[in-house]
DNA sequence: AATATACAACGAATAAATTAGTTATGCAAC
DNA sequence: GTTGCATAACTAATTTATTCGTTGTATATT
């Protein structure tokens, strides 16, 4: 999957909010000082053309909607991240940020809680 | 801290492997087909202004090193996308390929002995 | 000293991304 | 039906990124 430049990114962030919307309501939710109109039109079209978004015609106007999820673009964007920084080890890439302390104590907890109950589950097969 | 872009990143891979380097050999480790020696002298010289290299004269011939480190780098990029998708919590990142199945069960277990280690290292302050 | 070699600096050419103006079309209001 | 408005499509302009040819200078070689 390719990625995202800046200016795609910030229109399927608002599109992963909305899960649908026209031109003119995406425009909406950007922060000012807001891009023209025109701007938000461009870059969704060119979304469309690269599989991100596709749309529903009612009669000239379009409601585009994300075909890409926003889960599913994380996950190729990470693997890649984990791949080129951490030797594609999750690991590697959890453990120098638990060691870094940007991981709370109070998450370490919980994420150790959940690996338990996955771990558990997946040996269970 | 600003993003690389992808060529920038490729010449930082290079820098971060060799720890240092002249544009030559920083050449020699691109895969085929390899840019021109200008390429990789230009985008260098660019991430010396961006503030990413440095370097060491020898007469006219300069050996280039990173100023930031990889570490440094994949930190900033990982905090972005954690905030970004995963409003901004390593624990939602991390359950979150947990559950996806990205993260192998040793690698869990892994990650749980460390953790754990990491918990009652903090919590002895 | 003349020539060859190596490499940094410069800058031109191209490509990709970003932004927004212009135009065309359909619909609503009158 | 004519006018005005909304919006999609198209296209131009600008900016940023990428690639590499050319030039100049220092150093090595003869």
């Amino acid at each position: 999957m390719r990625d995202l430049t800046r200016a795609e990114e910030e229109v399927m962030q608002v599109l992963w909010k909305l899960k649908k919307g026209f031109v003119k309501e995406i425009l909406e939710h950007f922060d000012e000082p807001k891009p023209a109109y025109n701007t938000v039109s461009t870059i969704v079209r060119i979304l469309q053309d690269k599989g991100f978004v596709d749309h529903k015609a009612y009669g000239r106007t379009h409601e585009y909607f994300p075909v890409v999820s926003k889960s599913e673009y994380s996950k190729s964007h990470l693997s890649t991240f984990v791949n080129d920084y951490f030797s594609n080890s999750f690991e590697k890439m959890v453990s120098f940020f638990a060691k870094e302390k940007s991981i709370s104590v109070k998450e370490m907890e919980e994420i150790m809680k959940i690996m338990e109950g996955e771990v558990k589950k997946q040996k269970n097969k």
